[in-house]
DNA sequence: GCCAACGTTGGC
DNA sequence: GCCAACGTTGGC
């Protein structure tokens, strides 16, 4: 059984289009600087499992498709490059401090999938994003999945 | 733009 | 190690 989890982005910085427009719609997850988003990612995100993509600070938040992870955790390779925006001196490829893991596209769906909605429905209370809203990697289990599954094929196109 | 939540920094 | 100050996130 995959793992599921929930990934926030920035639409402005990277959004699910973009993601789809990739070659072989596969690209590199990194620039996370919050070490409990590095745990998950490092210690807890398996290969084949999957992603709710989630746009935060934009127009429209909320869950807007589904992406695979596509390869084991490695390092984040931006925490070695001095002149980028995700240098860490204290990085060292013996000792990396960040991870990254490569996404691939799955889904979009027809409409997003906003806070409002999972408030709405029973059985969500407790999802990371209500309790520890910040966190950009957080785990969702099954019964969060199949829910929010639900309610987004339930959504006619619009 | 506001503001609550919360992570990080740094003096002591 | 404590904790105040500060910065960032992110919904509204």
């Amino acid at each position: 059984m995959p793992g599921h989890w929930l990934f926030k982005s920035e639409p402005g910085e990277y959004s699910i289009a973009d993601l789809a427009r990739e070659p072989r719609k596969t690209g590199r997850w990194d620039g996370i600087r919050n070490y409990q988003a590095r745990n998950f990612l490092r210690d807890e995100v398996k290969l084949n499992d999957l992603a709710f993509f989630y746009h935060s600070s934009c127009k429209q938040p909320g869950i807007v498709g589904i992406a695979k992870i596509v390869s084991a955790p490695y390092p984040d390779p931006g925490q070695f490059l001095p002149d980028g925006p995700y240098f860490d001196s204290k990085a060292t490829p013996a000792a990396p401090r960040w991870y990254s893991v490569d996404l691939q596209h799955v889904e979009t769906f027809a409409t997003v999938i906003t806070p409002g909605d999972m408030r709405n429905l029973d059985g969500l209370e407790n999802m990371y994003l209500f309790k520890q809203g910040r966190l950009s990697i957080q785990p969702v289990n099954d019964q969060e999945w199949q829910q929010i599954m639900a309610l987004a094929k339930s959504r006619a196109p619009r």
